[in-house]
DNA sequence: CACTGGAAAATGCCGC
DNA sequence: GCGGCATTTTCCAGTG
């Protein structure tokens, strides 16, 4: 079987901890959402419909992200380097 | 229908944002864990190895508290506050 | 619209079956768990440390699984075809 | 602390022993269930729509149920013991 | 590159 | 009626 020296095992340490570190960072968010939506609902709103709320206004991110996606194509299609690009031409017009 | 006070609106405003918010935040985190794996496949890990050694120290960790949260129910079926109580009296006794 | 021949829909028909009686036993299988957990109460026993009790013999189980899956993959890696070669081994060296 | 005699504890391990064989059937039965998925998608049909399709089974049943039950209310309120005396009185008729 | 298996997230349910 | 938990669904990396 092979041997695993000292540097290789503290590298793995060392990305191990990190993750760890992650992952504990991410369960605090977590938490912190859930005590939001304690929070709202202490407050007197629906939680479920804030829910609903969220994932229609991810949805509308998402709609627009995809806009901007079939932008930047015909921008390159167009050989327009950038949206930014756009951006100034109708500043500078303004 | 109901009619809803702008007050009332600008809570639940305030309250959609913070959510918003760290549900970014929560976002980034699992890029940066994926970035963490990334580099150290490159490095030359097996990350299916790491994320089962995470994994098993993870369970060793919700072992103790599984263990932990026995003691907690017998404490409170025995009439003692708390864990730390019986440190005192183990203190004491020593 | 595509239309479905008779035998498609009687194939269909089968599987909905066979699934909706697999989901009728694990039900009462379900109900069985719940009046056993009944049963103990009843008989005195705190049902939220039998959980506990039941989940901590789980993970028991299953990190004996995980650790069985990191040897098996270490195996594979030095192209050795699983655990009971190693056991084969070490009975010659014996 | 409290001691536990010898048949507090095998009765203890007995009910823990009855629920790990519980979950175990259940947990067959799961897997039962995900064969018989797996066996209708390489058959070709889509299982997403057939999880719908057995949900609205579902839903159609319990709504048959909730019928029932009303009915059953009824023939309460009406002085008749349950719904298979109706059934006797259908049957002679016919 | 479609598929599968497993992890993470969302939903629904049950007991208190 | 609420929190907590189990189940379900969804997502994604890995694989053939």
């Amino acid at each position: 079987m092979e041997t695993i020296d000292a540097s290789t095992a503290n590298q793995l340490r060392s990305f191990i901890e990190r993750l760890e570190r992650l992952e504990e960072d991410k369960a605090i968010i977590s938490q912190d959402i859930k005590e939001v939506f304690a929070e709202a609902k202490a407050t007197g709103f629906d939680t479920k419909i804030m829910k609903t709320v969220l994932k229609i206004r991810k949805m509308d991110e998402q709609k627009r992200l995809e806009a901007e996606a079939i932008l930047e194509t015909y921008c390159h299609a167009l050989g327009i380097d950038s949206v930014s690009d756009i951006s100034k031409s109708l500043q500078k017009a303004a």
